[in-house]
DNA sequence: ACGCCTTTGAAGTTT
DNA sequence: AAACTTCAAAGGCGT
């Protein structure tokens, strides 16, 4: 059941204010770097997000806000285990500091050249953005079995992130409209298309082909039309073949396993609950209320507008609507009652690890617990109040600006709040 | 030097 | 209207 009443803690949380700190300067610095480095988003693994806790990674959001001028999304890519910061709409203009860090899209003095590339689309986008961390992660791979990676992780993405993606496409066609006043996109005829095929290709082609029984020799003495294109209709007829069979992606080499973001909903059913005692989050409470409304779950409907009880059974929905931060102060916990393997030790921290036989979703689900327990962590420093999961986003924040501005005392602040 | 391959999606073309 | 085709990015490979 999804009961939200206060529960003590028995443990208390095992981070110091050393390890905060340096937690979040180490994830701002990374961030900073990353962006400066012409990368659109910035990428900060799960394991330093879960040190920062929810309020930390509202304050990492807010300070690259503020560094940059512009806001961003905070979301959670479950299959690279990583959080993602992705400015929301596009880049303001900077001239006076760094002009050449936008998007070289829709650049028009390029000599005398009048070839206008298209505007990307959103995949466009995003295989843009997770090209090098593939190729880093996979040395030696071929560019094609980077696109069948990054193709399967596009489409195992939340619906969040795809529609971020997509508001970044549609921003860069607006602004390669603007750019390129008249511009419509004006692709060749197929039989304009150039082709590269040599007798040698052309006859394995048609082999092949025979040899799939797709095509038989009497189309030979057939009497053909003046546009017969045998090579195109050899690569049509190919392809489509291709697209029938399973794709071995792990021939390719160094591919990581397939995470599919899905979960047997048959196994580990939990409640993955989320309140908030702030104003600001009505709402997220309320679109959570309606998701609540919409989907069932093993233990009934949540009758709470502010709370989430959510069954992971369908791809990551709850992934959107609650592990995403969205908003700084936002706390989320896995009571240890709904979670078997927390029950030894009430605390996460051990199986966070552990992520090799599990699904990202649970896996996400155990970090909701860590944060939380981040949360506890913030609010013994404010109001001894902590009703279980209630998190008071404004005394964690101040907490945390506090932390940072003692700098050298924080570890001795720190021992001192971890008394329970 | 430049097309092909591979992915998704937008947009133009053909049926 | 549906089906089909090109082309955006990436970079190694083949011609």
């Amino acid at each position: 059941m999804a009961d939200s009443t206060a529960v003590p803690r028995e443990n208390s949380p095992s981070i110091s204010g050393g390890q905060l700190l340096r937690g979040f300067v180490d994830a701002f610095d990374s961030v900073q770097a990353q962006l400066k480095s012409g990368i659109t988003q910035a990428v900060v693994p799960l394991t330093q997000i879960n040190l920062l806790g929810p309020e930390g990674a509202g304050i990492l959001k807010k300070h690259l806000e503020d560094a940059t001028n512009s806001r961003f999304s905070l979301t959670v890519n479950a299959i690279a285990n990583s959080v993602i910061l992705m400015p929301i709409g596009p880049m303001p203009p900077k001239p006076s500091v760094t002009a050449q860090g936008v998007a070289s899209a829709g650049k028009p003095s390029k000599g005398s050249n009048p070839k206008v590339p298209r505007p990307p689309n959103a995949f466009i986008i995003y295989r843009k953005d997770w090209h090098a961390r593939v190729v880093a992660e996979n040395p030696g791979l071929h560019n094609n079995a980077i696109s069948v990676i990054i193709g399967r992780q596009w489409r195992a993405e939340s619906e969040t992130v795809r529609a971020a993606y997509t508001r970044r496409a549609e921003d860069m066609k607006e602004q390669h409209a603007i750019a390129n006043p008249g511009y419509q996109y004006q692709p060749r005829k197929p039989s304009e298309k150039k082709k590269r095929m040599t007798k040698n290709k052309l006859a394995k082609l048609a082999a092949k082909a025979q040899e799939n029984g797709i095509i038989d020799g009497s189309i030979a003495q057939q009497t053909l039309p003046d546009d017969f294109d045998p090579v195109a209709m050899l690569d049509q007829q190919l392809g489509a073949c291709a697209a029938n069979q399973p794709m071995e992606v792990s021939s390719f080499g160094n591919v990581p396993a397939a995470q599919p973001l899905t979960l047997n909903p048959t196994t580990e059913p939990f409640v993955l609950t989320f309140e908030s005692n702030t104003q600001d989050y009505r709402g997220l409470a309320e679109s959570l209320a309606e998701f609540n409304a919409t989907h069932s779950y093993p233990n009934g409907p949540c009758e709470n507008n502010s709370a989430i009880g959510a069954q992971p059974i369908a791809n990551g929905q709850w992934l959107e609507n609650v592990v995403q931060h969205d908003l700084p102060g936002v706390g989320f916990y896995l009571p240890d009652s709904e979670y078997p393997q927390n029950q030894d030790n009430g605390f996460a921290s051990e199986q966070c690890n552990e992520t090799q036989d599990h699904d990202p979703l649970v896996e996400l689900a155990r970090t909701a617990a860590l944060e939380w327990e981040f949360d506890d962590f913030i609010d013994f420093n404010g109001e001894a109040n902590t009703t279980r999961g209630r998190v008071d986003g404004q005394s964690g924040v101040q907490d945390l600006n506090s932390l940072l501005t003692q700098d050298n005392e924080a570890d001795n602040s720190a021992s001192a709040m971890q008394a329970t």
